[in-house]
RNA sequence: UGCCCGAUGGUGUAAUUGGCAACACGUCUGACUCUGAAUCAGAAGAGUCCAGGUUCGAUCCCUGGUCGGGCAACCA
């Protein structure tokens, strides 16, 4: 069985689609291999902009180019859309790479930015002057905005439209010598200002800004625009497959608009798009992440509640769980909001198999053993029933223990296989115990369970073949170490959260309980020294890593996910 | 009133020369279990947005609608 769990041949994996189907990505690039475009060659990338902390819809993206490049023996670019320096920052530059090559995809030495091709940009653009098919628009941006029309009406044509090749070349020089003030000219791309398509008409090249740039510092004072840059840098770089987003899909004339202007052979890269991921309970634009960030909502962009990669990362997230998502979520060019618990079901999948099985008690209630003769003794625990190669630890077991609270109950419903007074359960890998008192505190909680052990109930002892309903997850309460546990919960309250009534704010939907801090929850010792993002099953009860925050006298436990529990599903 | 996309169980995705809809998640049973987990077995749940057309036959092709999304930064 284990054998077949084995990722590689496991038929389940989405990586033997049904019926051996591919997604109508794939489709094109069969297409265009039959075709023999680019001599075969399939090349993909990814290209971020830094100003911002990437989230799980970018992992998507990057597993989908980088996916591509492998099935395909391409390969696989990481390329910074850099050219705004007012937004971005290598603090953005710095998360982002570290994010792409923890989720595995890997760039090789085909690291890019699109300053990186700011002169050849520049060398381009004087060509498409000199050819006449750019011009330099002295006007300001809310006049060109005006004439630029609407959806429903065409544009109107810059009263500079007709400038002569040699006073465009000029003007556009002296723009880059930085002559002129922000905002005070543009390049323009000459298209038609009534085509439909609000994109060519006279599309914006480049803009003068005299701000300092996270890598060319201030050589620059005019920067290209994303359409001009984007797909030039596609073309310097050989990629044949720039997979993008559905909102580039009216970009996508624009794009060959601008690779006609510079392509000199058959080699030519096509923009293709899909829609982005949304997920249940969560927002996904980096505005409102940031926003969330900026505003304290969460602890910062790592926070494990977030959807970014380094917040998933920091619950405990693994690159293989996050790639088991991407493959069952697929790729397809409808809307669509992916359930939440498709995530959770794929970090349960990915976490059950290679996660330790350790015993914690969150909540502790004192149980005594009455009949209990030693100080204590040392129990053999498996480590992973899944894996026969786990091994197995010793853990101590005395005569007085502590249980999960919500496993007594002094009134239990029927079928209520824990402990109450009377009944008997198995504590996991030890004894059979049998609840014979309880006793309460002036308030009238309960304190403390009283119980008595079978000694021929030991766990692999001749007589523990007996069978009780229930199994507890306990540790020892003399030799149990404390730690801090961090519960989360969905970020927000509706499964929508961005749907919101006319001037409401999503942030209306926030849950106030998405974050639960426990103290005082009781771990077996062996977990001391559990190093910062360790993950272990607690078992009953979920999946948890050990927080960047923890150290040996202060241990922080992150809840990544609870088990399934269809106890508590049936209770409501 | 323009242009571009999309529409298949609750949610995603599939059905690739047109042959009465498959897989996953979720849900519900049952088995097993020293994790009420995992695993295993099974069930319910869509007749493919609507209307025409082509065809022996349409989820697939054509036409016209309807609904949803996107497009008017010197953002990406």
């Amino acid at each position: 069985m284990t054998e077949s769990r084995n990722p590689e041949n496991d038929p389940k994996s989405a990586e033997s689609r049904p019926g051996g189907s591919v997604n109508f990505i794939e489709a094109i690039i069969n297409e265009d291999l039959k075709q023999g475009k680019n001599n075969g060659r399939i090349h993909t990338r990814f290209p971020p902009e830094p100003n911002g902390y990437l989230h799980i819809g970018h992992a998507k993206s990057i597993l989908l180019n980088y996916g591509l490049a492998k099935k395909y023996n391409g390969k696989f670019n990481l390329r910074f859309d850099d050219t705004n320096p007012i937004k971005e920052e290598q603090e953005y530059v710095d998360s982002i790479l570290e994010d792409v090559k923890w989720l595995g995809a890997d760039w090789e030495d085909r690291l890019f930015f699109a300053s990186d091709f700011f002169d050849q940009l520049y060398e381009w653009a004087e060509k498409i002057i000199s050819e006449g098919n750019a011009y330099v628009d002295d006007q300001p941006a809310t006049v060109i905005a005006q004439q630029r029309g609407t959806p429903t009406q065409p544009g109107i044509e810059s009263p500079f439209h007709d400038r002569s090749v040699e006073e465009n070349l000029d003007l556009f020089r002296r723009m880059k010598a930085g002559e002129f003030r922000d905002g005070e000219k543009v390049l323009r791309a000459k298209i038609d200002m009534s085509s439909p398509n609000m994109h060519m008409r006279d599309p914006v090249m480049y803009r003068i800004l005299h701000a300092h740039h996270h890598r060319t510092g201030n050589k620059w004072c005019i920067y290209p625009m994303y359409d001009w840059a984007h797909g030039e840098s596609d073309y310097l770089e050989g990629i044949t497959h720039s997979i993008c987003t559905l909102e580039f899909e009216v970009h996508r004339p624009l794009y060959n608009w601008f690779v006609d202007q510079i392509q000199t052979d058959e080699y030519r890269p096509r923009q293709i798009e899909f829609a982005r991921l949304n997920i249940t309970y969560t927002v996904m634009s980096k505005r409102k992440l940031l926003e969330l960030v900026n505003e304290k909502f969460v602890e910062g962009w790592d926070d494990p509640r977030m959807p970014t990669i380094s917040g998933l990362r920091r619950r405990g997230y693994t690159p293989e769980s996050l790639r088991l998502f991407a493959e069952k979520v697929g790729v397809a060019k409808r809307d669509n909001v992916i359930d939440v618990a498709l995530l959770e079901h794929s970090i349960r999948e990915a976490l059950n198999r290679h996660s330790p099985r350790v015993m914690a008690v969150l909540n502790p209630l004192k149980v005594v053993i009455a009949n209990y003769p030693q100080q204590h003794e040392m129990i053999t625990l498996e480590n992973n029933p899944e894996d026969p190669e786990g091994g197995t630890r010793e853990v101590p077991f005395s005569g007085t223990l502590l249980i999960e609270r919500e496993d007594f109950l002094v009134d239990p419903p029927k079928k209520f296989f824990r402990l109450a007074p009377g009944l008997e359960v198995r504590l996991k890998g030890a004894y059979i115990i049998r609840c014979e008192e309880y006793k309460t505190d002036d308030a009238g909680n309960v304190a403390e369970v009283i119980c008595t052990y079978d000694p021929d109930s030991k766990s692999g002892g001749a007589g523990s073949q007996r069978k009780v309903k229930g199994t507890l997850h306990w540790v020892s309460a003399p030799h149990a170490v404390d730690a801090q546990v961090r519960m989360f919960d969905r970020l927000f309250l509706r499964e929508d959260p961005e749907n919101v009534p006319e001037g409401e704010d999503y942030k209306k939907n926030l849950n106030p309980d998405s974050l639960q801090i426990l103290e005082g929850c009781k771990v077996e010792p062996g977990l001391k020294e559990a190093m910062p993002g360790e993950k272990f099953q607690f078992q009953r009860l979920g999946y948890f890593c050990v927080d960047k925050l923890s150290t040996p006298d202060n241990l922080i436990f992150n809840r990544t996910v609870p088990l399934r529990d269809s106890w508590a599903r049936s209770q409501g």
